[in-house]
This record gives structure tokens, C-alpha cells and sequence, in this order.
DNA sequence: TGTGCTTACGAAAACGTTTTCGTAAGGAGC
DNA sequence: GCTCCTTACGAAAACGTTTTCGTAAGCACA
């Protein structure tokens, strides 16, 4: 039976009103008094029970954090991501609840939208569908995206600038004074590997490079799914003496290939990743690659999260964030 | 302005009691009432508040997770353990809210448990404190320690077997032929490691090999922490042909040394880890290591908080969970 | 017809806050 | 003494549910 503010105002002979207004900083409360309640407060062990003001506040001080955990990406960046947005909701005076799925289905989000049992929500890998964006929308309820950019100007996301890492990560293997860049892609329409595809081409193009197409390999993030392509680039004639992989898992399937072939990283063939995993570090060689700000971005995503709850509906703001070179042992 | 039950109830001409009971499945509201409000509930997509529910049932569906992110091991498995744990919560109809300090200051603690925010704590790698604990324990507010043994019998906990787990994996060397075994231990007083190295050492008794205390090295678990260790045991005279690192970060790092120093892996000296990190996965060779089973250890944590919640201050529940002996490359 | 039982529903209390509005007390100014 | 302002406080409504308890209706039975 913990105590009731109703407990402390009796105590203290003064109005629940009094007390409350003394507890949340009101000024028509005299100093003494404040003080009086506060220390009482402490005494006592008195916190507030937290259903009782989200519902008179309509608010609950919460942020959901919906990720898509089958995708084995999004489980990797949890490490790096989850502290950062978690310190930044706290220093909000916020918390952070967690949701996942393996699919899209809306119905969760929405269920959890109108139980009003948080303030705004972070997507993270799911939920990019048209419809399901239209809805939120709609609705106004405070929403960012988190690690993606959604070609739609009413959308608030943060994202690492794929397109400038991918273009400076090719531009350094240039300076190295390499010329056949080999360029392990994916196939699958995804705004981020567009990016660093387009990246990849301009900085060759800037060099004036001529683009080999035999050296685009298309691959997907799945263990092992590097192997291959890599031995059929290895094969190639001439062989290319660089390869940058669109993520780092993929250039460590690249680097246990190039070794096993009997050649030397950097000095036959240079290998460069993506996304900057501490994975990296555990390769031998150890992983040059392109580091996305992970934490950044999570508290990026918590800190505009703040101003759509604060005005909802408002201008999205979509911010592409800076990205960098990691040059370790492979490159 | 979303739907309240009161417009609910007034649409449908019922009271508001009628249409609650219909949607909760009471039993004395009759099976047409309940198609009907059920039927209007979902076209109008009405969601019950969940802070008034909270506030008049006395109780939020919702578990925190308290983590301490200063601790580099516990950002490795958070990819690991969330997915399981939040899952579980979800079948369970509840919710996981993160929490994250690198400090075991209590009172964040005390604040969430007093505001009724949450139903139960999991701990993971903080508050392991005896201070905090007699409180927790005091206030009968359910609460589970996640990934560690606490000797305490009024204590639940989910931990791997980490002596079980160090004894397979000792004896796995032991059957390879191997005589001269090093152990990189932790020499902080921790039951983890206590017990791996416990499990080291009966592994080595039972297989009447007698224990040489040069090949016991103590590291931490740091960046490169592994590598100093290595090379002093690489110097030994004889050298020593399996090491067992307690830690698989410390494990990769022996990996390097030991094929920086020329030798072959796993047939000049074979390398065991602990844990099973992902990052395993991406060493030359693969890391051969003891499982702990992370997602395993999620769940069952979720799960016991559930008899915490049905019957506060019941009896403890103390698992240590099976590992499985992971056997790759590298031994 | 009166009694008792079951079924289906409604009135109202309760959960614990926050916040609006009203007002008493005290002082200043004339 | 009267009005007016400021300061500090309190009464009460409101937030939206769930749940207890009461009861009307319907039926069976004597």
C-alpha cells in the first residue's frame, strides 16, 4: 500500500491541489511550502503513480521503438543503437518501449497508437509501406524513421549519408591507385544500396574511371553470401584489386574468400565494408570501412521526435547524417 | 478526439459497464451483446485507454529491463537477448521498457517501481548490489537477474552453466589429445567466471592431468585485452596447445596473436571461446566456442517473471540453462 | 400466486492524479 | 473605511476505464 498523494496532503494539513502544485514547479505555491512537501515527499517515498497522470495529462512519456527483428541487420545494429536512443529518451525525461515483429502488420502499431500508451514512435526497419505511412499521417501521431530515407516530404527520418560514404569510400580506394573497383551490390530496390550504388559510380566516373559492369555483383545480407560472388570475381581477367562491399558482413565473406584464394589484403586485393559493425574488428585483417554515426542516429531520431510531440503535425525533418572513413587493415 | 467506450456504449444504447464486461469476455453479458460491441468496437476502432485501464486495474502489462550499457559484453548480446525477451513478453500480452545506466545508482529503480509504471524488472548485469536487492526483495516487487548466479536462495535468476560449459569444452581438448591447456581467466570475483574456471579445472582432475598454474592467465574483457596474454603463453617452453579463453572477445584476439606468431589453427594450438557472439562466426578459422543460449535465457526470464506477478514474494526460481559445446574451426 | 433461481444488464464507486477556477487574507493607495 | 491588487491556497471536475453490487425479467416449480 504505497503512499497516495492524498496520504501526503493529509499529513501535511494542505489541499491534494496544493500538494500537487508544489510537487510539478507551479508558482502560486509559497516557497516554504514547496519545500515542505518535497522533503515530505522523499521522506515518505512518494513517486507519483504514473497511470493516474498519463491519464489525466493524456500522455505517457514513453517513445516505442518498433524494429523488424528478422531481418539479421537490424539485430546487429541493436548494440549501438539502443543506448544512444534510450540515453537520449531518458534525458527527454522519457523511456523507450520496445515492439517487434517479423512482418509489417500494421494492427500492433495501431492498437498501441490508440491506447494512447506512447508519445511518438521510431521505425526502424518495418512499417515502410505507403499505406501504413499514410495512416500515421493521417492521424498526426508523432513518428520517425530511423535508418532509412523515404522518398515522401511529409516524413521525418534519419539516415546515414550512404550515397557521400559510399563515394568517399570509392575515392579512397582510387587514391590507393586502384583501378578495377569491384562493387558487391544488392539487387533489391532499397533506397540505402541505391545510394551507395550511385555513390560507387559517381566517384569512379569523377576519376575518370570507366565502369566495368562485370564488376557489379549482386548479393544479398545472409551468411555466406559473399563467397560466391567473390570467387567469381576472383576469377575475372584481369582480376579486380579492390573490392567494396555495400555492408560489412558481406566484405567478411569477401575477406575469408580473397585469403583462402592465397592472396594477400590490402597488397593483392584491398577490401572495404560498410556500416562500420564492430564485427570489423574481429577479422584478420581487421575491416576498412565506412562507419554509420549508429548512436547519432538514435538520438537524432529521439530528439525530433520531441518537437513533432511537441507540435504534431509540423514540418518532417529529414536529415542525412555524416558518415566516416575507417581505414583499418583491409584498405 | 478518439473513440471513448462511453460513445461506445451510447451508439450501441448500452451502459458502459455492459459494453467493458462484452470486450474483457465476462461471462454474464449475453453472446449477441458481446457480437455486437465487439463488431462496433473494431469498425469504429476503438482501443481502451491503456492509462485509465492501468490506473483502475493496478497493473500495466509492461516489464522494464534494466541494463547497464557501460559494459561492453552487454551491448554484444543485446542483439541476442531483446528479440527473445520482447517476444516472450509479447506472447504474454506484455510489453518491454528499457532502462539503461552505467552506474547501479537505485534510484531510477525505486522511482519506476513506486510510479506503478511496471508489473516486473529484469536485471541484467546491474543492481546486483546486496543494498538493492534486500530492498527489492522487501518490497516483494517481482524481480528476475538475467545472464548471472546470485547466491542468494530468495534470488531468481536465468544463467548459463557456465561451469557445465567450461568442463565440456575442457574436456572437448582433453579428448583432442591435448595435455597442456592455458586458460585466459578473469580474475574479478565474479560466479561466472569463478565457475568457468571451476569447470576448467575438475575437467583437467577428472582427466588426471595434472594443472600447471603458469598456463592460467588472468585479462579483462577490453579491446585487445587477449593479445598481451597470448604471446606470454606462446613464449612458454613447452607451449601450450589449446587455449580456452573465457570470453569469446578475449577468444578472437588469441586467434590473431596466434596466427600473427606463425602458427596454425586449430593444429599447432587450438582456441576455444565462450559465449557464441556472432562475431565468431566471422574469425579465420571460425571460432569453436561454448553456446550460451541467449534468446533461451530471454524468454525464461519473461516467463518467471509471470509466477512473480500471479503470487508476489513466492518461492525463487534459480535455472542454469544447458550451453552447447559449438564446434567450428578453430578446436 | 408466491418463491426461488438464473440470466443479462445498469448505476455508481473507485483508481490517483492534474488543473481550472474561485476565494480568503493581506497589503497598498486614496 | 473603501477599493483594488497580489499571493497562497482549496474545492471540485475531469481523465476513461473496470468491477462490485443490485435488480428486473424470465422461467420453473409447488
Amino acid at each position: 500500500m504505497p503512499t497516495n498523494i492524498r496520504d501526503l496532503a493529509q499529513e501535511l494539513q494542505l489541499s491534494l491541489a496544493t500538494v500537487s502544485k508544489a510537487l510539478n514547479g507551479y508558482e502560486d505555491v509559497a516557497a516554504e511550502t514547496r519545500d515542505l512537501v518535497t522533503r515530505k515527499a522523499r521522506e515518505r517515498g512518494y513517486t507519483p503513480r504514473a497511470a493516474a497522470r498519463n491519464l489525466r495529462r493524456g500522455r505517457t512519456d514513453k517513445i516505442a521503438l518498433f524494429l523488424n527483428t528478422g531481418i539479421d541487420y537490424v539485430v546487429d545494429y541493436l548494440g549501438a543503437i539502443i543506448p544512444g536512443a534510450v540515453r537520449s529518451a531518458q534525458g527527454f525525461g522519457q523511456s523507450l518501449l520496445l515492439y517487434t515483429q517479423t512482418d509489417a502488420d500494421p494492427e500492433p502499431l495501431r492498437q498501441v497508437c490508440r491506447a494512447g500508451e506512447i508519445d511518438g514512435i521510431i521505425l526502424f526497419a518495418t512499417h515502410y509501406d505507403q499505406e501504413t505511412i499514410d495512416e500515421l499521417l493521417a492521424s498526426r501521431f508523432p513518428f520517425v524513421v530511423m535508418g532509412r530515407v523515404i522518398e515522401d516530404e511529409r516524413v521525418s527520418y534519419v539516415a546515414p549519408d550512404n550515397y557521400g560514404g559510399a563515394y568517399a569510400a570509392t575515392t579512397h580506394l582510387l587514391e590507393q591507385g586502384h583501378q578495377r573497383i569491384a562493387f558487391l551490390s544488392r539487387p533489391e530496390l532499397d533506397t540505402a544500396h541505391e545510394a551507395r550504388s550511385r555513390g560507387y559510380r559517381d566517384a569512379l566516373q569523377a576519376a575518370s574511371v570507366p565502369l566495368d559492369e562485370r564488376l557489379i555483383v549482386p548479393t544479398y545480407i545472409e551468411p555466406n553470401s559473399g563467397r560466391a560472388p567473390t570467387q567469381a570475381l576472383l576469377a575475372l581477367e584481369p582480376r579486380p584489386t579492390a573490392i567494396f562491399a555495400f555492408h560489412d558482413q558481406v566484405a567478411i565473406d569477401v575477406i575469408r574468400e580473397v585469403t583462402a584464394a592465397g592472396l594477400a589484403i590490402p597488397r593483392d586485393v584491398a577490401v572495404m565494408g560498410f556500416d562500420g559493425l564492430r564485427a570489423g574488428w574481429m577479422t584478420r585483417p581487421t575491416l576498412s570501412t565506412v562507419r554509420q554515426p549508429l548512436e547519432r542516429i538514435g538520438e537524432r531520431v529521439v530528439e525530433i521526435i520531441q518537437g513533432q510531440i511537441a507540435a504534431p503535425g509540423g514540418p518532417a525533418v529529414q536529415e542525412e547524417l555524416p558518415v566516416t572513413l575507417e581505414l583499418r587493415e583491409s584498405a
